[in-house]
DNA sequence: ATATAGTTGTATCGATTCGATACATCGGAG
DNA sequence: CTCCGATGTATCGAATCGATACAACTATAT
């Protein structure tokens, strides 16, 4: 997986390990520490997915390679796992998509992010009727989740309208 | 971090390890697996913090020992790395906390949340400003920072005020 | 009765990721 | 001029993950 966010955070241009690490941190979700880092480089450039130049000073420079860009649009076909990681990732990645495949990787997230809503629903609910009652605590822990799961989909809805109108105006 | 979970969870009955995976993946944060579980209840075995006795057929049942409560009180009183899986877990078992600290746990978290939310707000509006202009989605993806970090904080102020009115009213 | 499929249950393997640390350079503030 | 924080590459051991194996029990359908 994090390959594939290196991958698409060399897709534009080249950048060195620290800038990779600032890009994806900055990205919001994920605060990648350099012992992930760079073994995956490493990994990268052996497989020659990308390929390092001596940047200036003490900068080592990371650029894609042909089959890099091959292998990362085959990445950007897969089906995600259903984590919120990877879902963000593929969400900043989303412009390098086609155009008409866009609109189903939002989708496909709303179906997960109901489903989850579903279960955390039940037990929220089923904790206040259980006679197993869990204390306060839990019971705010479930209906956070309740909640943000909600705020999740009313904010990737905005994003679906988005995009079907982007799709209708092009 | 997990072994502080499990020695939450077996604080008042013990329990097997099948049912310790499927109680912390009911909390909803963690769906932690078994390669991290049955290494963990090695660990703390052997640090003598818990014990396993045969339970009905195939299960092997995990009870707290005294030194394992110690180490469980210690834990209770550290402070929080600030992510959102140690708070959700220092949460979920604030009920063993003392009262009068657990406001405390509380408002530590609320200021980390609104320092995430000044660098979230930060790098949304900082990006709309900008020449070099991230995409639509990078945008929506910050747009979701900022929004979901505001209302956990709602979420969070609700806690609080029903800590403190707990306080008085005991 | 009996396939058959799903859940329960313990366990391990290799790979990935984390957190801490090391070490050096550079730029700015006191 | 020194100290400190940011930049930059790198490694180590430990924690965690995801996949898999294997077995027993339970319900459902044929």
């Amino acid at each position: 997986m994090l390959d594939f966010a290196i991958l698409g955070l060399l897709h534009d241009r080249p950048r060195h390990g620290y800038e990779l690490k600032r890009a994806l941190g900055d990205l919001g979700f994920w605060q990648v520490s350099f012992g992930s880092l760079y073994p995956a480089l490493r990994r990268l450039e052996k497989q020659g997915f990308i390929e390092a130049t001596k940047g200036e000073g003490r900068r080592k420079s990371y650029r894609m390679t042909e089959p890099g860009r091959i292998r990362f649009s085959e990445m950007l076909m897969e089906t995600d796992d259903g984590s919120d990681r990877e879902f963000q990732l593929r969400l900043a990645f989303l412009g390098y998509v086609e155009p008409q495949r866009r609109l189903g990787v939002l989708e496909n997230r709303r179906t997960a992010l109901q489903d989850r809503l579903h279960g955390a629903r039940r037990s929220f609910t089923g904790a206040r009727t259980s006679t197993r009652n869990p204390d306060r605590y839990r019971m705010a822990l479930m209906e956070r989740r309740v909640r943000s799961t909600e705020a999740d989909i009313a904010w990737l809805d905005e994003l679906i309208a988005g995009e079907r109108s982007a799709a209708a105006g092009a």
